[in-house]
Parts: C-alpha cells; structure tokens; sequence
DNA sequence: TTTTACTGGCTTTTT
DNA sequence: GCCAGTAAAA
C-alpha cells in the first residue's frame, strides 16, 4: 500500500492524474471506516467511481463482487456503473451496485423467491380494496372511504424507516394505555377525555398497521420500506446469512449519506461486520429528505458508530472542498446562506474554487407572480438571443404550482421546455382515451360521452351537445348516450357530415366485448378504431406509449384483466393522489423546468430560482396527520427549527446548481413578504461589500402576443383530439328567461362558475354520488315519518326501518363496505332523529314545500323548503333544513345563503313570518337555529342579482383548486389539460459530479 | 393590544 | 374543508 500512496495517480491512469489532494486521499484510503465530507460540485461520485478502480486495479485477486456501492436511485446506480465499466472493465462488470431497495430485495428473494415489491400506489389500493379489515373508526370518512389510507401508507413506511415494526408499535401503544390507567383518575374530566381519545386513535393506528402486515404477508408482497426492514431482520435472526454476506462484501460505498435513514445505517452496520471497510460519501448540507424519513444526524451516527472503538486509528472524515461547478460569487452567496444553520456537525467545509469570480447574484422583485413570470421568459429569450442554448437554463421552484404561471408564458411564446415529473393524465390525447375506456365501460358515464362528442370526426358542433344533454334525465337513468340512440334519426338533418352512426355500434360492440375478452386485446381494438396514425416523432406518442405501458404493467397484477377492473384501479389512482409520470428521457435543446428536490446532483450554467416569497420558499411547516412518535425515535432531535434547517439546505441545494450565472427572484407586495432567506443574503456586509449581489426591481412590459396554436391538430377526420376543452371556455350559450337560480345553483357558481357551466347551462351530470343517494334516502325517510307522526300515528322504529329499506337505493357507492357502513349510519341517525323528534313533536305546518320567488330583472329563486313548523302565534313558523354530512355549525347558518332564501320564499311566496331558521344535522341530531333581519334578507337579494348578472354576462372561468379534486367533470375541465410542447432533437444531457 | 373576519393556498420524492 | 397569516375592529 505504500508503495501506491507514494505514485502520483495510483495507477498513472488519465483521469486519476487530475485528483487533488483530498480526493487522492479519499480514494487511496486503505481500510476501516472513511466519512467522505463532499461538497456541493466537489466531484463526489468521481471519488466514488475512482476508488472502486483503484481497489480493483491494486488487488488483482479481489474479484469484482467483493465490493457493494449502494446508492438512492437506480438512476445514480447506472450512471455509476456506466463509469465503473469505463474505467475498470470486465471486473467493474461485477462489482454490485445498485440501490439500497434493490440490494434487500435481492438478499430477501435468495430466500423467498416469490417476493413481490408493491409500490406505494398499490399498496394504496391493497388496503383501499381492503378496508373492512382495517377496522377504522377515528380515521374513517362515509363520504371518502379513503380520506386516511395515504396518511397510513406514509406513517407505516416511515415506522419501517425507523426499524419500527407493527408488533413494535403495538407495544408502544399498550405502554400507553397502561401508563393512562395508572394516571387516569389524577387527570380532570376534559384531560381524561383528550387522552382517552388520543389513545382510541393510537390504538386503531396499531391495529391497522398489524393488519397490513397481514394482508402483505399472505399475498407475499412487501412494501419498499419493508425491504429494508425485513433484510435488516433477516441478518439479525440469521447469523449464518449475515456472515456469509459479511465474507462476500469485503469493500462497502455509499453515495448521498446524508439521506441514510435508522434502517439503512443500520443494514450498513451489519454488512460491515468487523471489518468495516465502509466509505460513505455525502454532504449533510444537502440533506434534503428528513421528511421522508433521513436521519437527523447520520453524519454523527457514522462517526460515532463506525469509526469509535475502531481497532485502527482512522481519520474520521475527510472534506472535500474544492468546488469545480461555480464561480466565486456564487459559492461565496451559497456559503453565507447555510452558515446560518448552525447545528453543523462538521464545521470546517467552507468550500473554495479556481474558477473565475462571475457576475453577481442577482435578487429580482415584482409585484406579482405575472410579472415574475414575463420577466424571466424575457431573460431566457435574451440569454438564447444572445447565444446560449435552452438546455444550458434551468428554472428552479419550491413547489410545482410556482411553474404555473411561466409554463403558460412559455406557451404562449413558444419557447421549448421540459418539465420533469409531469403527469400524463393532464395530456389531451391521453384523456381522450381514457375517456373512449370509460365510455366503453360504461356508456352511461355522461361525462366521459361529452368528451368524445367534442371529437371532430363525429362532427357536432357545442350546440348540439348542449341540446343532446338537455334531453337527458338523470332521476330516470336517460343518460347523454341513451338520448343519442333516440336521437340517431334527427342528427343527419341535425348536422350534414355527422357521422354518429359510426360511433354507436362501434362503442356498443367494444362494450360487448369488455366482459370477454382481456382489456390489452380490447385497447387495441380502441386504437384501431381511433384510427390513430401518430407519426414517430410526434410528442404525443410518448404519452401515448407510457399509458400503455401502464395499462400492461397494470394487467400483469390485475385478477380480472377486465376493462372494469382498470377504470376501478384508475379511480383508485386518482383518489390515491398517484402520479403517471413520463420515464425521464433526453430533454433536448428546451429549457428545464424542476422543483428544487428534482435538481439535487444536477448542474446548470443559468439557474433561475423562482418564488423567494414567505411562506412560498421556505414552505410552510405541516405536521403529518399521524406524527411518528419521539419516544420510538433512535437519534435524539437535533436543537433550533428543523424544519427551517431543512428549507434552508434546500435553498442551499438550489444555489449551489448554478455554474455561471444565478438569478433569484421573488413576488414581493403588500401580503406578500420576501423570503427570509433572501435577507440572510442583503443583511450580509461582505457580500454586498464584494458586490456578490445586485438587487433589481424591473418594470415589466407585456409581452407582444405570439404563437397561440402551437399544436397542429391532426385534421377533421379525427377521432380524438376533443375540442370539449375549447367549447367549455367558448361556448357559453345566452341564459334562459326568465332566470331560475336555486340556492346549491348559486352555491355552485360561487365555488366555480364553469362547474355551473357545465351542470346548469350545458344540463350535464357525473354519475350518482354516494353522499347525495344517501341524502335523499334520509330526507325521504324523514318526510314519511314526520307526515305519520303529523296524522296523529306514533310509529314503531320499525315502521322507519321499513320506509328506510323500502327506499334504498344502491346508486353511486364505491363498495359494499361504504354501502354498508353508510346504511348503518344511516338507521342509528334515524334512531336518535325519531326519539327526539317523538319526545316533543313539532306542529308541522308544511313538508317539502316548493316555492318560486320573483325579483327584480326577470331573476326567479327556486326554493324546497323540507319542513315548516308553527312557532308562537298566527303566522310565525321555523324552517327546517335536515342535513346528511358535516354537520353545520352555528357559524355557517347564520350566513347561509340557501336559509336567507329559504326566509324570503317563506315570507314573500307562502305568506309566512319566518322566526326561527333551523339546519337540523342528522349526523350529531343538533338542530342549529338562526334568524335574519331584514336588512340581512335584502343583502341576500342583492346578492342572487349579482350572481344572475354574471351568468347573463356568461362569465364561467374555471376557479381551480381544492374542491377539483372532487369534482365530477375534471375529465373535460381545461383547466386539468396541459398541452406539452414538442422538443426538437435530443442530445444526452451531462449529468453532474 | 387582543379579538374577529377574511383570504388564499393546499409540499418536496425515491424505492 | 381547514388552517394560518394578516387586515380590520374593538
């Protein structure tokens, strides 16, 4: 060995020459522990790569398969690998890299080789299909039976992390419970009570987590965290396992340390043995995973663990600290930014480099995200005028909606960009398909109809839908494709050119088909039908390939290979929040667009950082809903504000991307503040006094308008390429007069005025929700009994039970389970509804009253009040509204809108004096009465005026955000479409260290 | 200075 | 549908 140490490159190889001293010394390092402290741009993997040649080509006899690099991402694992063959050839064949995952899951599958891996969207669905087993209560919902089970998947993984299995936290949660019997009557009622709760809810935790256990263990299936968990088990429980794998591996790498979590380091530990030849390399200051998992300190635990009581003296670490990515400037902004985390475990790292100083940093500031977004297209522009390629400009965010507003500008200008993670169900082509499946599956889905009417070949125009869906009827199961069989005779008058009656037997006979044959065979009927001739090099054949791609892997796992069972699982996919992302692929001459996690080991001459707003970047602190409890915690909480910590490394990963110029900017106005990070840079005298920092606010100038077509469309004749997005933002037929509104209409607008479009002007429907058959059921009930009990009969429960039955409908539910669960519900609400009802029985004046009420310029309100009950004298009544769901509180019925309305109907129509307005909630059976002034019904009026004159103006712009996720007509809605830009000839893209 | 009402934005990602 | 941060009100 010393022999070597004394040459100026072990092996006088080209690349090795170049090593400075550190590096040399990292990969020359001989035996024992080494923490390789690497830099941002310090050329970490190359230490990598070089010391695995360097073993190899120093110890001819060591065969390849004697050392294990263990990485994160198959990504990182290949490209190492790649380098490795380069430079050590046949023996760097052998040598194992790979990820963590895939290192366990080769290990379990030695002794269990029918082991399959589930990933996470699966195992959503597992328990999703599985639920009654899980037993939930607390973290139940009727409405959305699968409200928590991401919370759960989350929390499971993150236990497995931590080493903690579910017998683990079982035992956990009984120490709980014995340690509150033993407190328990120290404690006042309301403490009691809280922890009695809190208890409940651990208890069901641990239950499911048992559970899930289960499910996997019988259908031999192990979670990605369970790899890790079970392999760790295995070689504890299995010595001669464990030894034999300690003989094997006799050289350990690792890559990106610092995201190590409890289980890893503690795999590593293992594999070690006594030897522990192990060389982590990583920088803590990168460490941007703690959410997930990392350890807090992995640094500290490698020191601590591996290298103390080590029987040779070893150099606990060594850092790397000459950058080769940035200029000065850059590197100097970069330092003073992460100094003020000041929990470093490993202080000395500042990092120096030889490149040139540079141009400043600049900070930019706008007033809006608009004009962020027009100024850096503008820069972007500027820089390519000026020379520069698109690839070599990368565009940073914190969170993806960031984008948003660039994305569009960069449309509309038609500049080329790649997103990377982007879904592919925002993809046109892609939703069409999958629309032409649902219908296939279920000619009755309106919706889904709607979308591939609007397709050119079958040559309606928006009025024709409009009329068509105006002649269905939802209550009597006419659906939109019902009405287009009546209709058939009418629509070649209707239209020249339509050519319908190709479609109907068409989609008729692949609906046939879908109960035969596998759906494979069946999507390629679709496709043949669709008379699809996507030429290689159109963009939209990649989403195109990667949804089938899906739908194969999908039919490999699937039990029926039915359409129906996809267009479930698809549901489930969505309801899961899972993402279909584009396989990563060459990006070509476009711009790059990423959130700051997805360029971590990347490098890019032009960084733009967007969004240096509070509370944007650092994002907001969220607490999970089922928080990994401290006492199960391995490492101690390192001191100060985690979480701030954390943003601030991932600004620090941010500012560390850029090679030559960095430019960040920020939204800043009266609500919003800059960043706090952006003042750890003005706040600094050195850097403003070495000029490392300029400071602009640019007044921005619209851009001139462009390109507003950028997708050729594939012609008249097509069959997809559904036009329903640009009917919905174009196509806003006058209203009718005089103009109905109800209150859920009004309600309707308010929450987004295309959903009205869509519902009330065009007359569509999404199928039968679970929550509203149930609501109608309860109103049903309750009608018939009030109506018994008002003719003097004092009915038996059972006589409700029987009305109750007798009414049921199974229309909408997901499953037999939330069937059930909700009709059992539904009988306790009943129970307790008609025991206090009996107790003090109203006078009941009026039920299911229906009024019209006209007011000024032609505007009707339509009303249906449920009950009337006399209150105090002649006239003076309470109205009733039951209500199914949430409960309302005092709060929301005291500005309901739909109670003002229902006032003024009783009052203005029906001739009565509303005193008293009640929302009876049949979930807690708690009335909440309110009342309104007259002041408060004419603001009421006022406001059912401004709605109808907004109608009459056919505004209906979408108003995206949270409620979409439940929305019926997402399929068609524009606002969930994202044409992408084609990108003109690849070339491989040079990944960095 | 403390309470209440209104407004906007819903992470990040890998196996 | 909920939470937190901020503006308005007391």
């Amino acid at each position: 060995m010393a022999k070597i140490l004394q040459m100026p490159g072990p092996h006088g190889g080209e690349e090795s020459l170049h090593l400075n001293p550190e590096q040399r010394a990292a990969v020359l390092h001989d035996e024992g522990p080494l923490l390789v402290v690497a830099g941002a741009g310090t050329g970490k993997t190359r230490v990598i790569t070089e010391r695995i040649r360097h073993l190899l080509l120093s110890q001819p006899d060591l065969p390849g398969e004697a050392i294990l690099g263990l990485t994160f991402t198959e990504k990182a694992a290949a490209e190492m690998k790649h380098r490795v063959v380069r430079s050590a050839g046949e023996r760097g064949e052998r040598v194992w890299l790979g990820t963590y995952h895939a290192f366990c899951h080769h290990l379990l599958t030695q002794l269990n080789p029918a082991l399959r891996v589930l990933d996470e969207v699966d195992y959503w669905i597992l328990l999703r299909r599985n639920l009654p087993r899980l037993q939930l209560k607390h973290y139940f919902k009727l409405a959305e039976p699968g409200r928590f089970l991401s919370d759960f998947t989350q929390f499971f993984s993150r236990c497995q992390d931590e080493l903690v299995t579910p017998e683990d936290y079982l035992q956990y949660v009984d120490n709980l419970a014995r340690d509150f019997a033993r407190e328990q009557r120290r404690l006042d009622a309301e403490t009691r009570a809280a922890r009695q709760e809190e208890l409940a809810r651990q208890q069901e935790v641990a239950r499911a987590f048992l559970e899930s256990e289960r499910m996997l263990r019988e259908r031999n299936l192990v979670t990605f965290g369970g790899l890790l968990l079970r392999a760790v088990m295995e070689l504890r429980a299995n010595p001669d396992l464990l030894h034999l794998q300690q003989q094997r591996y006799r050289y350990i790498l690792v890559d990106e340390f610092q995201d190590s979590n409890i289980a890893q380091i503690e795999l590593l530990w293992l594999l070690a043995g006594d030897r522990r030849n192990i060389v982590a390399v990583g920088d803590d200051d990168q460490a941007i995973y703690r959410f997930r998992g990392a350890s807090f300190g992995s640094f500290k635990l490698f020191v601590e663990k591996f290298a103390a009581g080590n029987p040779r003296p070893v150099q606990p670490h060594i850092a790397l600290r000459q950058n080769y990515r940035s200029t000065q400037r850059i590197l100097r902004v970069a330092g003073a930014v992460i100094r003020h985390n000041r929990d470093r475990y490993l202080p000395d790292k500042e990092l120096f480099t030889r490149n040139p100083p540079g141009v400043p940093v600049r900070i930019v500031e706008f007033e809006d995200a608009e004009k962020e977004a027009l100024w850096v297209a503008d820069e972007l522009e500027r820089l390519h005028a000026e020379g520069r390629s698109w690839s070599e400009m990368a565009v940073l965010y914190r969170m993806h909606t960031h984008r948003e507003r660039l994305v569009a500008e960069l449309r509309r200008r038609g500049l080329p960009f790649v997103i990377r993670n982007l879904s592919i169900l925002e993809n046109p082509l892609v939703r069409d398909v999958i629309a032409y499946l649902r219908l296939v599956d279920n000619p009755a889905d309106d919706v889904a109809c709607a979308r591939v009417l609007a397709a050119p070949a079958w040559g309606l125009q928006p009025a024709d839908l409009v009329r068509l869906a105006q002649r269905t009827d939802r209550s009597r199961g006419r659906s939109l494709w019902a009405v287009l069989a009546e209709a058939q005779n009418e629509l070649p008058e209707l239209r020249p050119g339509a050519r319908l009656g190709e479609l109907q037997p068409w989609i008729d006979a692949l609906h046939r088909r879908a109960s035969v044959v596998n759906t494979s065979a069946l999507v390629e009927l679709l496709l043949d039908g669709l008379q699809l001739n996507l030429l290689p090099a159109d963009p939209d054949r990649r989403y195109l390939d990667r949804l089938l791609r899906f739908i194969a892997e999908w039919e490999r796992k699937s039990e029926t290979k039915k359409l129906a069972e996809l267009i479930e699982y698809l549901g489930y996919f969505e309801e899961a929040n899972a993402i279909l992302a584009l396989e990563e692929e060459s990006p070509g001459d476009a711009v790059q667009l990423m959130t700051v996690h997805g360029a971590k080991g990347l490098e890019f001459p032009y960084v733009f950082l967007l969004r240096l707003s509070k509370d944007a970047f650092p994002a907001r602190a969220r607490q999970p809903v089922l928080e990994f409890p401290t006492a199960l915690m391995k490492e101690a909480l390192p001191e100060g504000n985690v979480h701030i910590q954390e943003e601030r490394r991932l600004f620090y990963v941010a500012l560390t991307r850029a090679q030559r110029e960095l430019t960040l900017t920020a939204v800043v106005n009266r609500r919003t503040k800059p960043s706090p990070f952006l003042e750890d840079i003005l706040m600094n005298a050195e850097l403003m006094a070495r000029n490392d920092v300029v400071r602009l606010t640019p007044s921005v100038a619209p851009a001139p308008p462009r390109n507003t077509q950028l997708f050729p469309r594939r012609g008249p004749e097509s069959r997809v390429d559904s036009r329903i997005g640009e009917w919905a933002r174009q196509f806003h037929p006058p209203a009718p007069e005089p103009l109905q509104l109800s209150a859920s209409a009004i309600d309707t607008y308010d929450r987004c005025p295309m959903k009205y479009l869509f519902g009330h002007v065009w007359g569509l429907s999404g199928g039968p929700q679970a929550a509203v058959t149930f609501g109608n059921l309860m109103h049903t009930t309750i009608k018939e009994f009030v109506a018994r009990v008002h003719k003097g009969f004092r009915p038996e429960f059972s006589e409700v039970q029987e009305i109750y039955e007798r009414n049921w409908s199974d229309a909408g539910f997901r499953d037999a389970y939330q069937r059930e669960e909700y009709k059992k519900a539904g009988l306790d609400q009943l129970r307790a509804f008609c025991q206090s009802y009996l107790a003090a029985p109203p006078r009941v004046v009026a039920q299911e009253r229906r009024f019209e009420l006209a007011l000024e310029r032609n505007v009707v309100v339509t009303g249906r009040i449920d009950q009337i009950n006399r209150a105090g004298s002649r006239n003076q009544v309470e109205i009733v509204d039951y209500k199914t769901g949430n409960p309302q509180d005092q709060k929301t019925a005291d500005r309901s809108l739909q109670l003002s309305l229902y006032a003024l109907g009783a009052r203005e129509v029906l001739g009565y004096e509303p005193v008293r307005l009640t929302f009876y909630n049949l979930t807690t059976n708690e009335a909440v009465s309110t009342t309104r002034s007259a002041a408060e019904l004419a603001e009421a009026e006022q406001r059912v005026l401004e709605v109808a004159d907004e109608i009459r103006a056919q505004h209906f712009p979408a108003r995206p955000g949270f409620a979409c996720r439940t929305c019926e007509f997402q399929p068609i809605c524009p606002e969930h479409e994202q044409p992408e830009l084609s990108v003109p000839a690849p070339n491989r893209p040079e990944p960095a260290e």
